[in-house]
DNA sequence: GACCAGGCACATC
DNA sequence: GATGTGCATGGT
């Protein structure tokens, strides 16, 4: 890998398809509730889940954090693992209350890996939840990694067979400038190009890069 | 009806 | 440290 070909696949991605508009929140508080409900989840069942807690007037640190669990529960059903769904936003949302007074704007103050550390450190924030809050909910620079860009990554050979995550964070925080934008943007493409040009084996057995438009396909 | 979706924690070996 | 399993809804 080199920042030539990352930089490259970028521009190619990002001129064929534009911006993705990425994270699909409007607060920093909507994009950490969309994180933790999107975990191994379609995003169309987490919408519908979003738009139950806005319904109910939920979607707001002090009301989730005062909520019944069932009622919550209920209310995240659409996303599914709404029980342990349910249980990680209340462990958010009580690390939150008990570190920083419920105060989310306190959160912008730490420096990213100290942001990132304490997120781990709830049960039910992995990695890549963690990372998509870091970067979507808080602009800071880490690149989130995810099923789609390992898959794609992997079908092209540009990773290791076995890579962890951090393994294939590192590569493009590596190879690529520590920006923001061009982190939320690139990130928001894989998972598109995933979404629509990489599927799952066997239906995509042996041909990823036939699934690709040809003047990307070419580079990767 | 099977498979998949923007994971994670926990048990077991 | 690697591997297996439970969690669950809704779209294709």
């Amino acid at each position: 890998m080199s920042t030539e070909k990352l930089t490259k696949i970028y521009d190619l991605l990002f001129d064929r398809f534009g911006p993705q508009h990425w994270w699909p929140g409007q607060t920093p508080f909507e994009i950490i509730v969309g994180a933790i409900l999107a975990q191994n989840t379609n995003w169309t069942n987490v919408e519908k889940a979003i738009n139950n807690l806005k319904r109910a007037n939920l979607l707001d640190p002090d009301k989730l954090h005062n909520s019944n669990h069932n009622r919550l529960a209920e209310l995240i059903r659409p996303a599914g693992y709404y029980n342990i769904k349910a249980k990680r936003l209340k462990n958010f949302l009580s690390w939150l209350f008990e570190t920083y007074d419920g105060n989310l704007s306190q959160l912008e103050n730490l420096d990213t890996d100290s942001l990132r550390q304490q997120l781990l450190g709830i049960n039910g924030i992995g990695l890549e939840t963690a990372d998509s809050i870091v970067l979507y909910a808080f602009n800071k620079p880490i690149f989130v990694i995810d099923a789609y860009t390992c898959r794609i990554m992997g079908r092209h050979c540009l990773i290791e067979p076995g890579a962890d995550y951090e393994q294939v964070r590192d590569i493009f925080e590596s190879f690529l400038p520590s920006d923001v934008k061009l982190f939320n943007e690139f990130h928001a493409l894989l998972v598109m190009v995933g979404k629509n040009f990489c599927k799952p084996k066997p239906k995509c057995e042996g041909c990823p890069l036939e699934l690709l438009p040809h003047e990307i396909a070419e580079y990767f």
